[in-house]
DNA sequence: AATAGTTATGCAAACGTTTTCATTTCGTAT
DNA sequence: ATACGAAATGAAAACGTTTGCATAACTATT
């Protein structure tokens, strides 16, 4: 079997009987280049199993064609229909994409930034507006094409695109508290580095003060992103008297495990208890009973941050940061009902 | 605000009062540098700002230190576990993730396997045995470190890292059947061009064959991997009868659609029906009712296949595939009990 | 038929590293 | 002190592209 590893741009260009600049340019500048030597060149390509160089491309600092991704995990539903939306989107324009994930720890968002930079990814995507006085520093200094996905904030130091978490927030409060209920638990992350579970918090809180309802600290819940944790959690809550008439969580995953957990004590959702999420994840309309929560349409964030990305990137590097906010939108579904006295 | 996009080795050789070569060296082969002369570098990297340049670096015919990983979906738990493994354990060994999605399609994986080539990657790795000729023969011509995931193959044309699914297959109908049931469905997600699928399936068919029952066409349920897609599909099933007494699912995620759909219909899972899935992904255990389910140890497979490519990245080009096996193991938890007549 | 304008191609100099080989410096044994 | 080997460093060539500039080959205009 002939190994081919080290054909390059020369061995191409003298099969198809031309210089290296003309296949170079056949890739770049094909319009650049008659029909006719484009087809020689493809026919040497084909002949040589030529695999052009991107490391070589990048290092004129042109293109390098990737684009770099950091999130905080992979293995959660929070984020899977958001990243899936953006790869899609990217690879449409020819980019691929390198992705890291930092498990929550800015520190560590950092030193990946670095790293994508180090490869000279065209532009960089991450969630939210929690980072490093370190990482935006880099982002500014090098100047690097960027955009926050997740949370749309106002006064953003970056571009980005998202929904208005606190607003999130907000309406599910007023959507739980239209319905009756006032002895109402809450249960969300740790809202330290993470703005978009802070945001939606506020927005929680503020609503139902203003309802002059009030949050005991024994139903203000702290849980990790995962069902198992929430059920946990939950569960650790039901132990207890007496039991809030509602639940606000901080996500559709986080509702999900405090469904399981009601289920698992032998309550009906939404009879003996309403449970509310945030997001609208894929499977959050199809689970049962489906759950009401507020859309924050990841697939449409994810899209379009990808194609501001690479608006940036293309153009101009000193223009004020881009902001889309993407509306949400109570779904209100079977988790809830009015309540019964 | 200092743009210092273009520093370069040089500078910081300037800066540090030593040659390029010197600085080079301190970051590939740090013992062949005093540490006097690193405490330098050090600082004037620091002080300008540098960031090194891989594809400089890859350029050289060496190390990129990135390899690539295809896979047909982010947005599914089924790969999620194991991708966040991988990534994590790459990492640790300082490589960096080129990810592309295929979306099930073969053709498109060839594509995505180039273009990762374009950016010579060291290794990659792909979902399964299912690839097209060109995809293998691309590997095998470039003499591409590679690692397969998710299924172990005695016989793989690469190496591999995964359960035997087949066993998965007979393990979980060999449970099913250990019940009681004989009325029994199967709900599976098209099968070609997908051999995890495949090879369960078989397994189930052929055990429950030999013992005595066989599968009605209408009780052969194909499906999208989705819990969407599941849940319409068993409700298209439910309306009809007689029912089966139990369903098994291809997954996990298939199985959860169906235990909706059930409970959307009044029926108690267990004690109306059984459901089964197979892959034990992370919030199996802890939804209501937790699923009965084959373990398939995504995270072992992702941090074992990271290691063999890693291996194979360093190691002998020529050696024989590395094979590993994961063992299978059958959680016996809520969804499933003994037939009641 | 001569000229100007266009288009296609080639030449050669970059791009930012790494590495081989040569040289210098240093420590140590005589 | 001197010589010797080892350790640290530098000089320069290489890696595989891209691109500005120059040239050659056409086309269209008069």
């Amino acid at each position: 079997m002939k190994k081919n590893i080290n054909v390059d741009i020369i061995d191409v260009a003298i099969k198809a009987g031309v210089s290296p600049a003309t296949v170079s340019r056949s890739f770049n500048h094909p319009n650049k280049v008659l029909k006719s030597t484009q087809k020689r060149i493809e026919k040497a390509i084909l002949q040589t199993g030529y695999i052009r160089n991107r490391a070589a491309q990048a290092i004129q600092g042109k293109r390098s064609g990737t684009v770099g991704l950091i999130v905080p995990t992979l293995d959660n539903a929070i984020f899977s229909n958001l990243i899936q939306a953006f790869s899609v989107e990217i690879r449409q324009h020819g980019f691929t994409m390198l992705v890291a994930t930092n498990g929550y720890d800015l520190d560590d968002e950092y030193t990946l930034l670095r790293s994508l930079l180090e490869h000279r990814v065209e532009g960089v995507a991450l969630i939210g507006h929690d980072h490093s006085k370190e990482t935006y520093n880099l982002l500014n200094i090098r100047n690097v094409p960027v955009v926050s996905m997740w949370n749309y904030k106002e006064d953003s130091l970056i571009s980005c695109v998202g929904g208005e978490n606190k607003e999130a927030g907000i309406e599910i409060a007023k959507h739980i508290s239209s319905l009756g209920h006032t002895k109402i638990a809450m249960a969300f992350p740790n809202v330290e580095d993470n703005d978009r579970a802070r945001d939606r918090k506020i927005g929680v809180v503020e609503y139902l003060n203003s309802q002059g309802i009030t949050i005991p600290e024994y139903w203000d819940i702290k849980t990790e992103y995962s069902v198992s944790d929430a059920r946990y959690c939950a569960e650790e809550l039901f132990n207890k008297y007496p039991h809030p008439t509602a639940i606000i969580a901080g996500n559709d995953v986080i509702a999900r495990g405090i469904i399981y957990a009601a289920q698992s004590y032998g309550m009906n959702v939404p009879k003996d208890i309403s449970i509310t999420g945030i997001g609208d994840f894929s499977s959050s309309e199809s689970s049962f009973p489906s759950i009401t929560t507020i859309r924050m349409r990841p697939n449409k964030v994810g899209k379009k941050a990808a194609s501001v990305l690479i608006d940036r990137i293309n153009g101009d590097r000193e223009a004020e940061p881009t902001r889309i906010k993407v509306s949400v939108e109570i779904k209100s579904r079977e988790s809830t009902m009015t309540l019964k006295n």
